[in-house]
RNA sequence: GACCGGGUAGCUCAGCUGGUAGAGCAGCGGACUUUUAAUCCGCAGGUCGUGGGUUCGAGCCCCACCCCGGUCACCA
């Protein structure tokens, strides 16, 4: 810290010392409120409705931050923010006291928590203001807060500390009260429809339900390594084998790899279960979840997108995968029965892929890069290569693809979901095949999970599953870009 | 991991072709009893990300490193 930096920190200890020598508790362990701002300011608005004279004197206590000071000598406007809103108060000597007056102009700074009784009136300008007849300090601050007019702008800076992100920055805690709204919303939408709110292990023996790298930790009484989970797919449909019908858990999963506008390490992912449901029938759960969200947190279905908006009112359009790959890269990966001669027909679109790359990874790789960024209108794309989709049933037609869709929003994969495969023997030789790929080197593929398997043995009704990623679904309805803003600390480099 | 951009006062930002570091807000002192980014007068405040180098002289040029953002790679 530089000596101006630590000069107004001493200031404002002296201010601190200077309340103690007076014998006020700056940091008290309580102070009776009556009010929220935004109850005070409602308080004299209805009031004024019903046609109060102004004797008729409302009398409040309320406290917050104190985010901007007005001194005029003998009179002190100070605004004060709680969680609620932000509300205009007047303290004057001649009401206070010259010597009550002067501390608290001689103590107070920007920021600090303060607590103040008095009557509520309006100003000549119009402004809703208490008339302040006692005050007290509730929390004396050592750090200047960000600059009030042009709030917090250094990204480092709002990430690293993000509650001085949203003490500067209304928009930031805007993002915030939305994510919520939309949990909120997701619980009631699938609690309606007789879904069972459940928990499953974070710390897993061996992590799958996913192609992810995890990471690994040590349990020390145990001795063992445990890994943090990439996905909670394999517990729940473990939970539909028991005989919990219908399961959902939202929650956070932890994945190793890169860092990026629509990666975070840990992020918030919801899982749900429906027994007796298939790929068709979670579809129309997602739209309509969607919607219902979109309508309850935001009010409406229409959200906007830079010049355009996204119109989220069901029924999404939907084509499968292979259409979507060939219009827009002509194409037909069906007529492509071998990574080799996929390759080959990729090469003149000029996208880098590896050596190793399979059929599947190929494919995918024609649907990030040439599909995906264009599907900004909700879209569910069907059917699914079987080699990406290990955990997915067969199309009985075609039993090179699965019953599988991925849900794209604002140019980003939002949901995965497929008829869960309920066959023991040949989710056992799917698991084996992906041993293989492990053993030549992929470090994502699916770990044979016995225990998983076993259960699967004690047989489980066809099942329709869905994974949905939390943040970007925050994101596409707060037209945010990168997942950092819609998470409260995302992840960065350590610091010294 | 590669490339591009950025890091200057507590905060927001200027800083020319290399010539002794600037503003606004915040702070401190003063004036002020209807302000709303209050206003007016004055003052103080800098390891220019870190460490080397070039130069008579570096915020600016060169090298290395750190952190942030973006693109790519990675990531169904």
């Amino acid at each position: 810290m530089s000596d101006r930096g630590q000069e107004l920190i001493e200031q404002r200890q002296a201010k601190l010392e200077r309340l103690r020598a007076s014998g006020c508790d700056p940091y008290p362990a309580r102070y009776q409120r009556t009010h929220t701002t935004q109850e005070a300011v409602q308080a004299l608005q209805t009031a004024e409705d019903k046609g109060a004279t102004p004797q008729e004197e409302i009398e409040v206590s309320l406290a917050g931050r104190v985010t901007a000071m007005r001194l005029m000598g003998k009179r002190t406007f100070i605004d004060l923010r709680d969680g609620t809103g932000k509300i205009q108060t007047d303290l004057r000597e001649d009401v206070l006291g010259d010597e009550s007056y002067q501390a608290f102009v001689d103590a107070v700074d920007i920021g600090d928590f303060v607590g103040v009784s008095g009557t509520l009136f309006r100003t000549r300008s119009g402004e809703i203001t208490v008339h302040a007849r006692q005050y007290a300090f509730l929390a004396k601050t050592l750090r200047p807060p960000p600059e009030k007019w042009h709030g917090l702008q250094d990204v480092e800076v709002r990430y690293r500390q993000r509650y001085l992100d949203l003490m500067a920055n209304a928009p930031v805690r805007d993002i915030f009260h939305l994510r919520s709204r939309v949990v909120a919303a997701i619980r009631h939408f699938l609690n309606e429809r007789g879904f069972l709110e459940v928990e499953t292990p974070v710390l897993q023996p061996s992590a799958g339900g996913a192609a992810a790298k995890p990471f690994v930790t040590h349990h020390h009484a145990l001795d063992r390594d445990l890994y943090l989970r990439i996905a909670t797919e394999l517990h729940l449909k473990r939970l539909i084998i028991g005989g919990l019908d219908r399961v959902y858990e939202i929650g956070p999963v932890f994945r190793n790899e890169g860092v990026s506008t629509k990666h975070n390490p840990e992020y918030t992912l919801l899982e749900s279960y429906e027994a007796y449901a298939d790929y068709q029938d979670v579809m129309k759960l997602v739209e309509e979840m969607v919607a219902y969200v979109a309508q309850q947190a935001l009010g409406s279905l229409k959200v906007p997108y830079g010049d355009a908006e996204l119109d989220l009112t069901p029924p999404w359009q939907r084509l499968t995968l292979r259409q979507a790959i060939e219009e827009r890269t002509g194409i037909d990966f069906e007529a492509h029965a071998d990574a080799d001669s996929l390759r080959q027909a990729m090469a003149p679109l000029g996208v880098e892929v590896s050596e190793t790359a399979g059929r599947g990874k190929l494919i995918d790789e024609l649907l990030s890069t040439f599909v995906e960024p264009q599907l900004i209108q909700p879209t569910f794309l069907l059917d699914y290569p079987l080699e990406i989709s290990p955990l997915a049933k067969r199309k009985p037609e075609n039993p090179n693809l699965v019953e599988r869709f991925e849900g794209f929003l604002a140019g980003r994969e939002i949901a995965n979901a497929f008829s869960e495969l309920n066959d023991p023997q040949e989710q056992r030789e799917r698991f084996l095949e992906q041993a293989r790929l492990r053993a030549a080197g992929d470090e994502e593929a699916e770990t044979v999970d016995e225990d998983f398997l076993i259960a699967l043995e004690h047989g489980m009704p066809p099942t329709g599953g869905l994974g949905l990623g939390i943040d970007r679904l925050v994101m596409a309805l707060s037209g945010q870009q990168s997942i950092r803003e819609v998470i409260l600390f995302p992840q960065l480099r350590a610091k010294e």
